[in-house]
DNA sequence: TATATTCTGGACGGATCGGTTCAGAATACG
DNA sequence: CGTATTCTGAACCGATCCGTCCAGAATATA
């Protein structure tokens, strides 16, 4: 049968998208990814391609991972316009922490190449779908509980949540300070409530 | 006195900043820029230094000119809320034209190296506090016109409103489609009023 | 015309890039 | 043990990268 993979394939893509989400595509070097995923060149060709097939592969991962941890919350067991304050709450501060100052992947990705990679594009578009579908599981919900304006389309609300996150995400790329990125959420929670 | 200079040195800006707009700053070329600057490679490092200095010199030039047109329409002779309603619509048409899908330069900048190159960040900071200060100077108009909202702080809605312009920009990469964006400008436009 | 400055294009260098290939060690299962 | 698969590291490729340098043409002023 034959020797055994040695790595996790998950692993591997989770830290390749940890370079790429740092760095930013054109800035990782293939050092940098075989370094960050403890594999060789060798094995990463065999198992992923090429370097934009592994991008690619990265954007994938995080739309089934991280966005699906927010689909989650979606059944959380409290207000639901309570819940998506939080998720707010808790952009802003990774913010704040050095070390989570890179935004959101697919902010990045569509910023840094969608226009030029239809590819990526077609992945973070789906991406950003899925969170809209997120917020509009909880915005349907906080209506319901009348946390939320019944006078706009939940649709369009949710598809204004997200824009606002990755607006309040791009800000807190430039200023550093948390107290005007609170202020930015507490108008976008105003706004729909 | 020597050979005048035979290029317009903001021209030559102009042409760099347009390149690094659409292609961001590492997947940016020397021919790229000589090409579109029309300069060879050697006035290229004699009027600007190098790639990167030339790069924080487009930043520059951006604030310069961009951003100070949107501080020029403080003053126009309208409505202070339909100026700004007027300057959301037309960045959302900008999106819709396939030459004119680049966002925002100060948002590409800040998301593509922002986080790794300190000079860069600080003139992008100072660029985006340039139109939080033009966003200021009309809230307070339509504030005064009776408007917008007074319960909100006018620093706070400015930062809002320049929070909601990029969230917007970034969606527009991924999402083509121009009616999303307008719900999106049309619940901004009601957060504030 | 003499002088000073700017322009161009090409040659060059050292580095790094993404990608391919291969030999040999390691490790699984029968 | 034998066989099959996977792993690594290094060698290697052609291309491109940013940056430097220089010779010579062009053009301004005095």
């Amino acid at each position: 049968m034959g020797r055994a993979k040695a790595f996790d394939v998950d692993d591997a893509l989770h830290g390749a998208m940890n370079v790429f989400w740092s760095n930013g595509y054109k800035a990782t070097s293939l050092s940098n990814l075989t370094d960050a995923m403890g594999i060789s060149k060798s094995s990463l060709y065999e198992t992923f391609g090429s370097k934009h097939d592994l991008f690619l592969s990265t954007i994938e991962y995080y739309v089934r991972t991280v966005t699906s941890q927010i689909s989650g919350t979606a059944h959380i067991n409290a207000p639901a316009i309570k819940v998506i304050r939080a998720l707010f709450d808790r952009a802003v501060q990774r913010m704040a922490e050095p070390t989570s100052r890179r935004g959101c992947y697919l902010n990045n990705c569509a910023v840094e190449v969608s226009v030029r990679d239809e590819d990526a594009a077609e992945r973070v578009k789906n991406g950003l779908t899925l969170m809209e579908d997120a917020f509009h599981t909880l915005i349907v919900r906080a209506q319901r509980e009348g946390t939320v304006l019944r006078t706009h389309d939940a649709r369009a609300l949710s598809r204004f949540l997200v824009s606002s996150l990755n607006g309040i995400l791009v800000m807190g790329k430039a200023h550093a300070d948390t107290e005007k990125l609170y202020d930015v959420v507490d108008i976008t929670m105003s706004a729909i409530s």
